[in-house]
DNA sequence: TGTACATCAGTGAACGCGCGTTCACTGATGTAC
DNA sequence: TGTACATCAGTGAACGCGCGTTCACTGATGTAC
């Protein structure tokens, strides 16, 4: 990630005063304006259609985003602390520390709930990337935040007894995957918690992106029993 | 799905003429293109500039296909069909019969190899919904060969011993779907079959989405690792 | 085998839109002395 | 506390594009007799 100035075009550094606050308010208001957008026209958002609901021209918006990118990028930036958070929060929430199982499936849950509520920001993180637009490298850190939960919850579970026995690429591949991350699993346990964290994507968009559809009508149900049949597979 | 009169704009039903020959290669022409646009525009596709590469006049398009969606429709046939074909292919290849566990594995790496060599058609079928578009029922069919060539695999292998204790309404939906896919199967084996096909298509759209970039290089490595975790999930 | 008529593919102009980004500008807010 | 200057938000016009779809039309191909 490079350390790139962090300067916004006509950011005013110190808050407090009247015009930093009024801009704070007007970003926010045209997140929340070209978030609603996106439920409607996905990934490709006009900067002009954004500007028009908010009320301004749409030269205006220039003060905020240096460029339709910029705006993207905020977006995503936002949605990906937006998930991490709601998941953080279930698994901050459920009392019973030990109770892996129980943790793992309420983090799982808050994921897909999240996924119903913002279907479109959703897509736009995990669905088919945006054409001609690269993430920059300010997404990692916030899209680590969900598998990062996961992670901690399947590695707090007794390790597995017998050492994988991983092709060498791979087993450099998680050796530099776990220094990253800073957590102290063996590789069985990052596989097992990569599996988790694959087959809960993978079934939440099979369910927002309409792969279920006409064939199961028993979401919640399903869902669980998907889930589920997960923890058993990876330990939990 | 409505037995809608099949008759496409300008349709010569008896082929063999000149002209029908022609028609037939000019229509694979402008698919042919769109294919190739998919890759750098996405799903928002320009009529325009399909026609422009075809060599033709944008409203010549309209003698092939009624609209912009009709188009696109079009492709996600061919493309759901293009996947299908290769995983049957794959494990109609696999001479061992009996080896459920290789054939599941073949058609797995099938599906993902189709994916890398066509990223864009993959993005269409699997990614987001494109925006203001709604699939047809023409696209059923095709979409249903790919996991039916999973569930045949699956459902060779010997049956659970413990039935499944699923909820009425789930277990009401695995009937429905065991009817149209006409397969004899218990619900648990379903489950697992449907694990499997959710699982595999997670994993290819985390690879080609970016969702593994700067995490995991061992990818051919990575792949087999984590389908044959589900393999031994669903007891191949 | 020849001819009259019907069908079809492709043209070119037009309708009515949309877009991202740049630029010189005005008037208001903030800052330094 | 007052004033001069600097910064900033937002305007409006413009550049140079793009789009899907309709329509009347021409000239070539196919069909029925």
């Amino acid at each position: 990630m490079a350390p790139k100035e962090d300067k916004e075009p006509g950011d005013t550094r110190r808050a407090g005063t009247i015009r930093a606050r009024i801009r704070a308010e007007m970003t926010d208001e045209i997140k929340a304006t070209a978030r609603r957008h996106l439920e409607t026209e996905g990934a490709n958002l006009s900067l002009r259609a954004v500007a028009r609901d908010v009320g301004m021209v749409s030269s205006a918006v220039y003060r905020y985003f240096a460029s339709r990118d910029d705006l993207l990028t905020a977006l995503i930036v936002d949605a990906y602390n937006a998930v991490g958070e709601a998941v953080e929060q279930a698994d901050a929430g459920h009392v019973a520390r030990d109770d892996l199982r129980g943790r793992f499936l309420d983090a799982c849950r808050a994921v897909r709930t999240w996924g119903l509520a913002h279907p479109a920001e959703y897509a736009l993180l995990y669905g088919s990337p945006v054409p001609g637009y690269a993430a920059p490298g300010d997404t990692v850190g916030p899209a680590a935040r969900t598998p990062m939960v996961l992670v901690r919850i399947v590695s707090s579970a007794p390790r597995a007894t017998a050492p994988a026995d991983l092709a060498p690429a791979l087993a450099a591949d998680l050796a530099r995957l776990r220094e990253m991350i800073e957590v102290d699993l063996d590789d069985t346990t990052l596989m097992r918690a990569m599996t988790a964290w694959i087959y809960l994507f993978g079934l939440v968009s099979f369910e927002l992106f309409g792969q279920l559809n006409n064939m199961i009508d028993a979401r919640d149900t399903f869902f669980d029993a998907q889930m589920g049949a997960i923890a058993d597979q990876i330990g939990l």
